[in-house]
DNA sequence: TGATATACTTCGCATTATGATGTATACCAT
DNA sequence: ATGGTATACATCATAATGCGAAGTATATCA
């Protein structure tokens, strides 16, 4: 998939991954996998990211001698789901254009 | 719409602006405008990357005193709408994926 | 004379995805 | 014991890109 398409997309799929129940950085990659593929280094950006926008909060725990953080969607993080669902209807409309086949100038 | 959104479309967008008709900047922006809005400086750089991507030709001509460069699409510019919606089906599962309600964890 | 529309250009800044590299533990096969 | 793989998170440097700001220039109309 184009890079640049995958920019818009990146952070609602993280915060969708995380908004039926609170996950970690490597569970988070291994759920979106189907969907997306995104290197480690991109996702913990954006947790760190999503964080600094207070979408996300954090919670250190330990797991088998390994840390782990878990994430918790906050109200604004639910936000930002709901706005792409908004700009939704104008992608749809976007791609209407892109894919239209024009025949009404003759 | 969110900006990060706006880039995995824009070139796309403007490929999609001419592919039926050469067309110029000027005219691109208008065109665009019902479906997203774009400013000169961002077209006019992507102009640029398109056609040193070999997907658009220039031809400039003068029309009423004023510059005007024409842009064609090539081959490469219309297999870029042609890439654009294949990544569409992976948009839409992503989509699905944001969108989905759980309940199967019950 | 000045505002508005047309038309293209260049510069600098901020945002962001990603590869490379590093740290650390657990588990399993050789 | 040694090495490979999975788990788990962190940091840095780089490249791509949208966009505001500012500039140049002509045509039209009040």
């Amino acid at each position: 998939m184009d890079i640049q398409l995958k920019r818009g997309l990146l952070d609602v799929c993280v915060l969708a991954a995380i908004k039926n129940e609170d996950s970690y950085g490597y569970k988070i990659i291994k759920d979106l996998k189907p969907y997306l593929e995104l290197s480690e280094s991109t996702l913990y950006t954006i947790l760190k990211r999503l964080e600094a926008a207070d979408m996300l909060t954090v919670q250190s725990m330990e797991h088998e001698g390994r840390l782990r953080k878990y994430y918790h969607i906050t109200r604004q993080g639910s936000k930002r789901i709901d706005d792409f669902k908004e700009d939704w209807k104008e992608i749809l409309s976007i791609y209407r254009f892109i894919t239209r086949e024009e025949t009404d100038h003759e």
